[in-house]
DNA sequence: GTTAGGG
DNA sequence: CCCTAAC
């Protein structure tokens, strides 16, 4: 853009140009609408900032904005304040919110010293590059379509003003966070009007917080608090005993009316079978398996590939040689419980990271939400897998708990790949979900959503057990 | 269809 | 990671 352009582009601007609202769903009072950042001529900022009753120091409206050559027509607020605004002139009321998160990804404190408070920008998207959980963000000057940057938006001023210190922290974009949010039944209920509007809703989380009502009601409890279901004997112990001894009646059967010396050999080979009855195969899967060489993985594409063993393979072949026998029930058993198992994938740490914020933002429990927000890209990762993994992280914080923690982390950073920021926040995400469970509705978080943020012990002093 | 929990 | 009861 020329400097003649750019001029223009200015003045078609104009002092009503920039609707203040465009941006937020609708502005609270004490909420400082972002869309003067759009701006960056000071007076216009100041046009389009309401600073009434604003509690912040918008110290970025004073000093220095530069745009020069820049084309604002592609940028929005994500795109100009991590560049453009010096980290120092944004100045937040509470910045302390910040403090668990800067020592999650190793930062000084020094060094983010200023950022606008969650109600308002969020300067913390400027780690966007340099957070590898978060890596859709690798380019700052990617266009962000102004939905999204309302999701932003919404984000930060609903999960930056938590209960939980370390509850604000930089969301991934969410490629389908309003579509995915208007599915949820009963986030309307819980909502207030202001998140609801424009078909942008959020998770009941994000207005009440981990101690919410939807939150207990839904999930009926983590923790210590959850009370196991019991369980009667397994479907698949039915199953497998009842397909034992059908099998063993027709073999009767069989053995009374049929040729003996044929069915000799194919009663060893069923007997066989009937050892491990999950290892049995349908000889037509073993044709159709044929031609990719790795008959075990056949159902499942690609990422299992690596996954046949030679001793399944073996076993494979046995099952040829006992042909079309194969009984109905055995197939069935074998299509639809498979042989196949999921190539193991190792959990990365910023998948770890993804997961947490995940239930950071939406609660435990809410697996196929964080699987349909965050893991959207990541085919491989189920809510069931999410679901494991942060089982396995409490059970790996729980052991970080019980030993020394320096002396394991220095120990044990050679071979656990999760660093002890992320063990801490597992701890702190789980603690402030058990001691949420009790809550009966929800008021307490919503109520203090838009106050200053507590701090975990807080909420745990608030919330005290029984 | 989703989640919890045992394996 | 799989499986399945419970929801």
């Amino acid at each position: 853009m020329n400097q003649v352009e750019e001029e223009s582009f200015y003045h078609s601007l104009g002092e009503e140009a920039i609707d203040v609202d465009c941006l937020l769903v609708e502005p609270l009072p004490d909420q400082v609408s972002v869309s003067g950042v759009w701006c960056y001529e000071e007076d216009k900022i100041r046009k389009c900032i309401k600073t009434e009753n604003a509690p912040y120091n918008l110290g970025a409206l004073d000093s220095n904005i530069n745009m020069e050559g820049v084309d604002t027509r592609n940028l929005n607020a994500l795109d100009v304040l991590p560049h453009e605004v010096g980290m120092g002139n944004l100045l937040t009321t509470n910045s302390s919110s910040c403090d668990d998160y800067l020592l999650d990804i190793g930062f000084d404190h020094g060094a983010f010293i200023g950022y606008v408070s969650s109600e308002g920008l969020n300067v913390r998207n400027s780690q966007f590059p340099m957070e590898g959980s978060f890596g859709i963000h690798n380019s700052m000057t990617e266009n962000i379509s102004e939905v999204e940057c309302q999701n932003y938006l919404l984000s930060n001023c609903i999960f930056g003003t938590s209960t939980y210190s370390s509850r604000p922290k930089s969301l991934d974009r969410f490629d389908d966070f309003s579509n995915s949010f208007i599915d949820q039944e009963n986030s309307q209920d819980t909502l207030p009007p202001h998140f609801s509007q424009n078909g942008l809703e959020l998770a009941p989380i994000c207005q009440d917080g981990p101690t919410s009502t939807s939150s207990v009601e839904d999930h009926g409890g983590v923790g210590e608090i959850t009370h196991k279901r019991s369980r009667k004997p397994t479907k698949r112990y039915i199953d497998e005993s009842s397909i034992l001894s059908l099998k063993n009646s027709k073999r009767r059967r069989e053995a009374s009316s049929g040729s003996k010396a044929k069915l000799s050999g194919v009663q060893r080979v069923k007997s066989q079978n009937e050892i491990k009855p999950k290892e049995k195969t349908p000889s037509y899967e073993i044709s159709f398996d044929k031609a990719i060489q790795v008959p075990f993985i056949s159902h499942v594409p690609t990422e299992c590939q690596k996954s046949n063993s030679p001793a399944k393979i073996e076993n494979r072949v046995e099952n040829s040689s006992s042909g079309l026998e194969d009984d109905s029930e055995t197939i069935m058993r074998s299509m639809t419980s498979g042989n196949q198992r999921k190539h193991h994938r190792a959990w990365t740490v910023s998948e770890v990271k993804k997961l947490l914020d995940g239930v950071t933002h939406f609660g435990v429990g809410k697996w196929t939400h964080i699987k349909k927000l965050l893991f959207s890209s990541s085919v491989h990762r189920t809510p069931v897998d999410l679901k494991d993994k942060w089982r396995n992280l409490l059970k790996a914080s729980h052991a970080l708990k019980g030993s020394r923690i320096e002396d394991d982390q220095k120990r044990s950073q050679s071979w656990r790949p999760l660093p002890k920021s992320i063990l801490c926040r597992v701890r702190e995400l789980e603690s402030v979900y058990i001691y949420s469970q009790p809550q009966e509705s929800g008021s307490k978080i919503s109520k203090s959503k838009f106050q200053n943020i507590s701090s975990p012990a807080r909420i745990k002093s608030n919330k005290v057990p029984v």
